[in-house]
RNA sequence: GGAGAAAUGGCAGAGUGGUCGAAUGCGGCAGUCUUGAAAACUGUUGAGGGUCACACCUCCGGGGGUUCGAAUCCCUCUUUCUCCGCCA
């Protein structure tokens, strides 16, 4: 969420800088100052009011005391009108409140000035590319097909039992599903982030901190019942830890890792493109989640893409990095570099990771601060990316490793895997 | 699932209708003393809104109510603890 007095100090910066994502926000930034406006105008006449009733109040306080209760009796009529002010007041201050939240929820973050500029993710910009795509045999196969030819994840098994998008992972399947999820942990903890094991369904407000809620694309599940949502990553749970915290200065940067699996219904896609792996409304992920001071946040986003550049490197994986266009923006995101694998037999790139950097867009949704060594209370900046995302990756391994004897299980992982190819 | 108790500032803990944003202790910060440190002593120390700055307003788990006035009374929700039951 965007800071109110942020948008009325910099009006036409925000307005043009949304520019970028292809929006033009001009009525609603307008709209905005304008409930703020009144929200505060609103404000200052109700504090009159209720200064007015306190000050009687106490009079009538001391005369009862000093047993005058005729004079109080005299005062308490003149209490009368002002509650029934207060009262409308206090009405009116909630409904602006609430309007003027509710528009804010609608405006996205501000995009980076390195954000290119675009419509879809066919202007993202390529920055970087490493890797040897592999010369496949003929006869190679798609992810799919080897799944099926080795045994090792049954997407009818999963269709059965809940239905399209649950894969089942079996034999070695599951096992190197199990050494990756190891292994990314290890790489992560190794470089200084702590572990955790979270729930997988949140609550409302930890959904509003991270920006998942509102949920106008009906993205996650939701257990009405108890009125819970089940996690789309991580992120959600992970980032909720720090909200409403006042953290020292001290503290920063907080570094988390967490491994969960993640759900997301994924209304309206499908198609040859959501075959196999590509896409499912159950995955495994490892995030990663960092806190970071506002004067290190970028420093910070390079670290995590850095970071996230020597797993794929050790994967021996073909990988390139985007800096996603305004277009392609997420809604919650300042700048976002996504990290694809190259899918030798589909002839495609898929998204394994997405790091961003959220500035105080998060922290503000959920009053995540800190406070410096002057005493000086600011917004955190939030920070997460897939360390990473397990269906793809396996796609690229199940597809890149793939020979005449069998797939190769990439080294790095032969001592999770305890084995070093499936055939 | 049933019965009971509780939720107050960074922590501990008082406060059961009136000048309480809240005693006291610990912790933190600043100072005095000291070569330095400790101890002792003195001062200071919650958050949000609002203001140029004050004033002022709001907040004692969340929401609602009673009252001129609520941390304090009532309703409700959440969480924690104790006991019983069930259970991986």
């Amino acid at each position: 969420m965007l800071q109110v007095q942020f948008i009325r100090d910099h009006k036409e910066e925000v307005i043009q800088k949304l520019a970028k994502r292809n929006l033009e926000v001009s009525g609603q930034i307008e709209q905005v100052l304008q409930l703020d406006e009144e929200r505060r105008a609103t404000q200052t006449t109700l504090d009159a009011i209720l200064a007015e009733s306190n000050k009687l109040s106490k009079e009538i306080g001391m005369l009862f005391k000093s047993g005058k209760a005729q004079e109080a009796n005299e005062i308490k009529k003149k209490t009368a009108g002002l509650k029934e002010e207060s009262k409308e007041l206090t009405e009116k201050l909630n409904s602006v409140a609430a309007q003027l939240t509710e528009l804010l929820y609608t405006l996205p973050n501000i995009p980076h000035d390195s954000v290119p500029e675009g419509n879809s993710d066919e202007d993202n910009e390529v920055i970087f590319e490493e890797g040897e795509v592999p010369s496949l045999q003929d006869g190679a196969l798609p992810h799919w097909e080897l799944a099926k030819k080795y045994d090792i994840i049954d997407f009818d098994l999963g269709a059965k039992i809940t239905g399209a998008g649950f894969p089942v992972y079996k034999g070695k399947g599951a096992r190197l599903q199990r050494a990756l999820i190891a292994y990314f942990l290890d790489k992560n903890t190794e470089a200084g982030y702590t572990e955790y094991q979270v729930p997988h369904l949140v609550n409302e407000a930890s959904g509003i901190g991270t920006g998942s809620l509102p949920d106008k694309e009906g993205q996650m599940y939701y257990i009405g019942q108890d009125d819970l949502y089940l996690i789309p990553t991580a992120e959600v749970p992970v980032t909720n830890f720090y909200r409403d915290e006042l953290l020292n200065e001290g503290d920063l940067p907080l570094l988390a890792t967490a491994y969960t699996p993640c759900f997301r219904r994924e209304a309206g896609s499908y198609g040859a493109h959501v075959r196999g792996l590509n896409r499912l409304h159950q995955f495994d992920k490892v995030e990663i989640v960092r806190i970071e001071h506002p004067e290190r946040s970028y420093e910070a986003l390079e670290g995590m893409v850095d970071h996230i550049k020597g797993i794929l490197r050790e994967l021996k994986l073909p990988y390139r990095i985007l800096r996603l266009c305004g277009g392609d923006l997420t809604f919650s995101s300042a700048l976002t570099y996504d990290f694809e694998v190259y899918s030798t037999a589909q002839e495609r790139w898929l998204e394994i990771s997405s790091v961003s950097n959220f500035e105080t867009f998060q922290a503000n949704r959920m009053k995540l601060r800190f406070r410096d060594a002057q005493g000086k209370k600011s917004l955190a900046h939030t920070l997460n990316g897939s360390s990473l995302a397990l269906p793809r990756v396996l796609a690229g391994i199940l597809e890149n490793y793939q020979t005449s004897e069998g797939i190769v299980v990439p080294e790095v992982l032969r001592p999770y895997t305890g084995f070093d190819i499936i055939s």
